[in-house]
DNA sequence: GTGTTTGCAAAGTGTTTGCAATTTA
DNA sequence: TAAATTGCAAACACTTTGCAAACAC
């Protein structure tokens, strides 16, 4: 699925040393197709498979992932992180009972006449969340 | 603008008591147009009109108006909330260097073929924040 | 008067950070 | 062995809550 060596090589892409965690966690996020994962999530999915990682290095690992690139941060809930090992630009449902993230299908939306940003500004990211329940 | 008049009437409306607090809160509110606050800038704008009100007050009233319809909670940045006075159908840009919000022209973005919800469930709320910096 | 609301301080939740010990190159 | 990373616990930011005093009806 992904190898210790993919994990190895993207590691060294990003220029982050590859450590036992971060290999260990990168492993974990991208060996099992597109998931939305929170630090305590993680945490726990990482203990559950004999991987002694402190929840401290978890959060540090997982904005380390972001700021390179590797996983993107889907803000859907104040107070609660969720990280996405999909990239690509696509949205999400998000079910607000058993807050739980879901990606929408990319060709299930379809925006036109993207407003123009204010003077000075340039649109970095376009989040388009689907609460339901 | 929004008298205290108006701030008793939606208060019985939605079966809240006028309180000395929540009236003046409503007031600050809605007196000045759509505006999208923290919990902590309206309590500084309280304190700065002369009203009394803890925090604590701030926040609960806040949910309270919140449920009640009054406002609409936006959800922008994982670790602050802020509520918006127009609870119309409307989205926004957030400028993530300023940490501000900005309403979208209604107009400006058009969506279509919005997805179905999985089985079950049924749409709350579409969100759309468009990341300016 | 009775039930609701308030303010305060304490507790709760999720996240970041300082620093000594460990690991990597 | 020099620099980066880790784990722990403490600190942090934001929010909620328990409870006695104050308030609304």
């Amino acid at each position: 699925m992904y190898s210790v060596e993919q994990a190895n090589e993207a590691l060294k892409a990003v220029g982050l040393r590859p450590t036992r965690q971060r290999l260990a966690l990168l492993q974990l996020l991208l060996g099992k197709g597109n998931r939305h994962l929170t630090p305590e999530m993680l945490h726990v999915e990482a203990k559950a498979n004999g991987i002694r990682v402190s929840l401290a290095t978890v959060y540090n690992t997982l904005n380390q992932f972001t700021d390179c690139r590797i996983l993107r941060r889907v803000i859907v809930d104040a107070g609660k992180s969720y990280f996405d090992t999909n990239t690509e630009p696509h949205h999400h449902f998000f079910d607000v009972r058993s807050e739980q993230l879901i990606d929408l299908p990319q060709a299930s939306i379809r925006c036109e006449d993207l407003p123009t940003p204010p003077e000075g500004k340039s649109v970095e990211s376009v989040d388009i969340i689907v609460r339901i329940g």
